[in-house]
DNA sequence: GTCAATATGACTGCACGCTGTCAATGCTCT
DNA sequence: AGAGCATTGACAGCGTGCAGTCATATTGAC
């Protein structure tokens, strides 16, 4: 077992690992800001995305651009709206596909946890600085990408190649 | 409602939900890799801090390690231990705080799902580029540091100053 | 030596995201 | 028009991490 030290300390297992911790701090974060207002990181995010799409998206669409499964954003919409946070209303080009808005009230809320993010997020940049903050977003797109595709091209030895549905190796 | 873009397109934005779709697409990555062995993104990683910790510590000392709570590396090593991968062994220190270790079959699979991760991390790092993967993971950490500080430091104004514990403002 | 503070494990409950499955809906091709 | 396929919502179950609580064990102050 001396192996483990040096697969530690790869320069691949730094990123992951820094990455988990990060993710953990920033949803922690993300919770104490919008706690006091009775929301969480996700339901935040999920009014987010709302917003983003100015009520014009259903549950699926919302999950895609969040880089979500549907079902992971239906069960938060669907406690925004017992919360009378956000509405669902008539799809013109679905019947069963509801499009998701804000209520009076959620856009309200939304509103006020934008201006809390805000100056948080103000704070942030200020410290690392501005290039170094796009440059660090634009090498976690770059690393997701990668890994991303290196997920896609993963086979699995133990498994046979019948039932495999993407791996077009 | 129109000011949920400008919010989204903050570059702290940018960094945070970047973020989070990294650190989805690496536990994707991780599952898919070690799941032919039978284990999990965080079993593996428990094993990991076993295996770094050369069977010296207790739970609450490798979920010190990992950044976690006592209460989540606590459950993986019991299902590990349930599955014959890791064991207890008595602590001359502390009665109660058994060490974890890893069984022969457990370093055995360990090593297997190590070489496997090697060969991803590999092909990784040779994609960004040794500099850049290192640069990345100095500034993840950084930015980790940054957020965990704005954690301490945010305040609830909706909150009363007497419950604080640590809020040294 | 005694007692409070701390550390640890055990247990419960919760939030969140995933997979899997099913029926209903909409779209495309023939 | 019909068949086949993809999309969508609904529902169940699971893995993971957190907070809270309690009992036990260890440590430190007195």
């Amino acid at each position: 077992m001396s192996d483990a030290p040096e697969a530690f300390s790869h320069p691949a297992s730094v990123l992951a690992l820094e990455t988990f911790r990060l993710n953990g701090a920033l949803i922690a974060l993300g919770d104490k800001l919008v706690a006091p207002l009775g929301l969480t990181s996700a339901r935040w995010q999920v009014m987010g995305a709302i917003a983003g799409s100015r009520g014009t998206l259903p549950v699926a669409g919302l999950a895609r651009n969040m880089g979500l499964v549907r079902q992971s954003v239906q069960r938060i919409a669907d406690e925004l709206a017992a919360a009378g946070l956000v509405s669902f209303a008539p799809n013109p080009h679905h019947r069963r596909a509801k499009l998701v808005q804000l209520t009076g009230r959620g856009a309200a809320l939304f509103e006020e946890v934008t201006a809390r993010w805000l100056a948080v997020a103000d704070a942030l940049v200020a410290e690392i600085g501005h290039d170094e903050a796009d440059r660090g977003g634009a090498f976690l797109r770059l690393l997701r990408s990668r890994v991303e595709a290196l997920h896609a091209s993963v086979v699995d030895p133990t498994d046979e190649p019948s039932g495999q549905k993407d791996a077009a190796a």
